[in-house]
DNA sequence: CGCGTAAACTAGACAGAGTCTAAATCCTCG
DNA sequence: CGAGGATTTAGACTCTGTCTAGTTTACGCG
């Protein structure tokens, strides 16, 4: 049997090296999440991923989700998005950009950071230095 | 007995023309929270304000502020401000200005809205109109 | 003034996100 | 194979915030 029955899983290498590029250790479950999350743009919550996780037949732990996802975002290839008060959202952009927040739905949508040009930072207090710059533009729906 | 042992509450009146003024009616509760809060500039959770009150002797319960913070909020005497994963803070600066948020230790800075000019905003998705614009600057302690 | 109703308040149960712990499993390397 | 460290896991736990049902308070009106 030379036939191959399986397409060869080429994202799944492209994820490999990129959690190894990034001094992540490869294990099953981070495959798995990374598979999920880095799968195209999108703002997933950890309890998002967890049913996906589930649903697709893959059983990861609720610790090992919120473990890993808190390892990509630290390694930067994920990113936390705090807008909505009761969840945090990971963001699998990982480009200069913002957002929009939708108050009435909960839902995000990206901004290019070029489409908001911001002239002039402060400067941080004395013994810090600035890490990100997150513009966050609300929005609800009108009438 | 025509002498004032206690000097007139001249906060006290203000607290109350500022509720008043906002469509807030007065109640003993939200005068006690209203005073701790606009006391002046500060960022204080649910949780703070709840400490705060007890500390000095006035027992609100712990539904009353928050429904009283989500109501202050709603009429714009105070600010919600997002940014911490774990808790909402509120504001008690409403003049337009964003923040500095130190992921080191959790404290946050305000910012005057004219130290960060911001050239042009993208148009908000068509069916939903811009409701504020929220800029955060995390900055971590150096070293 | 006293009454009735609606608004506001309260204690405590509850819900959901996220963390922690202790034990089990999985690598990796000699 | 075996030791040791890293990873994962179930489930208990914490914390913020909401909800409910009952009580208190405020206020307009006869």
């Amino acid at each position: 049997m030379v036939n191959e029955t399986h397409p060869p899983p080429i994202e799944n290498e492209a994820i490999v090296s990129l959690l190894h590029s990034h001094g992540i250790s490869i294990t099953a479950q981070r495959t798995q999440i990374a598979a999920i999350l880095l799968n195209r743009r999108q703002h997933l919550s950890a309890d998002q991923v967890l049913s996906r996780l589930s649903e697709s037949g893959a059983a990861v732990s609720k610790a090992t989700v919120y473990n890993t996802l808190g390892l990509f975002a630290e390694r930067g290839i994920v990113r936390q998005v705090i807008v909505d008060p009761t969840k945090v959202f990971y963001d699998s952009n990982i480009e200069a950009h913002h957002h929009f927040f939708n108050v009435d739905d909960g839902s995000l949508i990206d901004v290019d950071a070029l489409e908001v040009p911001i002239e002039q930072l402060p400067k941080p207090p004395p013994g810090t230095v600035a890490e990100a710059v997150d513009i966050v533009i609300r929005i609800r729906n009108s009438r």
